[in-house]
RNA sequence: GCCCCGUUCGUCUAGCGGCCUAGGACGGUUCCUUCUCAAGGAACAAAUCGCCGGUUCGAAUCCGGCACGGGGUACCA
């Protein structure tokens, strides 16, 4: 039998961080067991539907290359792969339900929902649907249908029975059915709702593992009860720890920032380097390594060492982890990835950025790091962090007045004239520092002078 | 409120009854290197393994209770 892993987002905005953490898991496992890997449009919710959004989870997946096989925009054997163009399959289904007596049309409206509910509240029992319609007679039933009421269709859930399956994250968990409400599978828009699009097409489409956030533990139950109604076998699931905010209080979240997959492209983080940490807080490489790429990941993990708890992010290891991809990275590799960042660069010469990679790589966490590290190379600083100190103008002047313009040369002069002044080094090499670049940290002098040539170094001591 | 999941250095984790004086990584501190900042190298600090009981010759590891954290409790996903 095939493996096949599915991705399903909604198109409710941008794509979340944590919905790439679950496909890596999704298209890992695919590769590993040569299965395949299956992007779903659950566009069911239209109020919150946003144009344009599926285009945006199409971009992001292709910026991580972690590229669906079967999809909304590239169809496969179960088209269509929206959940909106497959209603006729849901209002099906839902009908065979009904028929066997496991599921029921509802008219309540939703005023008198919400009375309820907070009846229920005030009385500090678990909001949970009355049953009210389930009890309505066949001809009542017919009546309201053919008087064009509107209604949804719920789900039966039995009384005082035991629902579990077996998470192959954490384990067998067990559910008393009496705490499971009768859900809504049908909304009056003829849209289905979550938990009966998923059931109904993960099975349709053949799919074999569930991989998704651990927020769905809760609704599993019902899912375990529809694939029972159906008569159909339940893919495996794994639930996946949530993903916290760094201070730990809650999911990762827009309010901090960095929950937006395009926040990390903006700041210029590698996807291999993202998909690797993401990687790295859910699981351990058997031989405790922390940087591996995609590959070895793939060919190393296993679902069942992913760990059950929540991991809080940390930005700081993210910039370590990118560090070390830059640092690994050949100058031409690194070169080409700036220019694709920062529109800054485009229009230089290639040579001049070629030849400062060396000395700016190690000191970079992120692609935007290049332009602060470097763009004195590209013209004189517009700014300078202090004042320069005049007194040592002079003595720069003449010690770099030399015809060997190598690094070498100049580390040997500067010092000769510095010691003949009797000055110390390096404040002397600290004025030339800002005199140059207009800042007090950066790349290696000299080196960087030697780049620059003695002309362009010569006239900006003035 | 009710239900579910989780709980090892600040953070991510290793650990599956004796190999644990609890290991690694990020971060921190110190030192080396050094024209600055990094990078790199070395070292140090940092967890009475949430708490209380139990099982056992022996528990971070098994069991129970509690506490805390997270999630769910919608005609949202």
């Amino acid at each position: 039998m095939t493996i096949r892993t599915r991705i399903a987002p909604s198109p409710t905005g941008f794509p979340h961080i944590g919905t790439i953490y679950q496909v890596l898991i999704d298209y890992a496992y695919a590769r590993k067991t040569g299965g395949k890997f299956i992007l779903r449009l659950e566009d069911t919710d239209r109020a919150r539907f946003v144009e344009g959004a599926e285009d945006v989870i199409y971009a992001s997946l292709a910026w991580f290359d972690l590229e669906p096989d079967e999809s909304p925009k590239l169809g496969g054997p179960f088209a269509p792969y929206r959940q909106s163009e497959r209603l006729p399959i849901y209002k099906k289904y839902a009908e065979e339900l009904i028929d066997k007596g496991h599921a029921y049309y509802c008219f309540c409206t939703r005023e008198r929902l919400e009375a309820m509910r907070k009846d229920q509240e005030a009385k500090h029992l678990p909001p949970m649907y009355d049953k009210t319609c389930m009890t309505l007679s066949a001809q009542e039933v017919a009546a309201k249908l053919a008087a064009h009421e509107p209604h949804v269709v719920r789900m039966k859930i039995p009384e005082h029975e035991k629902i579990s399956f077996d998470d192959i994250i954490s384990g067998h968990i067990e559910f008393d059915s009496d705490v499971i409400d009768h859900q809504v599978i049908m909304k009056s828009d003829g849209y289905p709702t979550y938990h009966f699009g998923v059931v109904v097409d993960d099975h349709l489409m053949e799919i074999t593992h569930v991989f998704r956030g651990k927020e769905w533990i809760s609704s599993t139950p019902k899912h375990v009860l529809l694939y029972k109604y159906f008569g159909w076998q339940m893919p495996i699931h794994g639930h996946l720890p949530l993903i916290l905010n760094e201070d730990g209080k809650g999911k990762l979240s827009k309010r901090h920032g960095h929950a937006s997959v395009d926040y990390y492209r903006k700041a210029g983080y590698l996807p291999e380097a993202v998909l690797n940490y993401l990687s790295n807080i859910v699981w351990n490489h058997p031989e405790g390594k922390e940087i591996y790429d995609r590959e070895e990941f793939i060919a190393q993990f296993e679902v069942t060492s992913i760990t059950a708890q929540a991991p809080r992010f940390d930005l700081k290891k993210l910039d370590w982890v990118n560090g070390q991809y830059i640092r690994a990275m050949k100058d031409e590799d690194l070169l080409a990835r700036i220019v694709d960042f920062d529109d800054r660069v485009k229009q230089l010469d290639k040579a001049l950025l070629l030849k400062t990679m060396p000395l700016v790589k190690e000191r970079m966490h992120v692609l935007s790091d290049y332009w602060s590290l470097a763009s004195f190379f590209f013209g004189k600083p517009d700014e300078f962090e202090r004042d320069v100190n005049a007194k040592y103008k002079e003595v720069l002047r003449s010690a770099l007045n030399i015809g060997d313009w190598t690094h070498g040369a100049m580390e040997q002069s500067i010092r000769a004239a510095t010691d003949a002044a009797g000055l110390k080094a390096r404040d002397v090499f600290m004025e030339l520092r800002l005199m140059v670049t207009g800042k007090t940290v950066g790349p290696p002098l000299l080196e960087a002078l030697e780049i620059l040539g003695k002309e362009e170094t010569l006239s900006r001591l003035e």
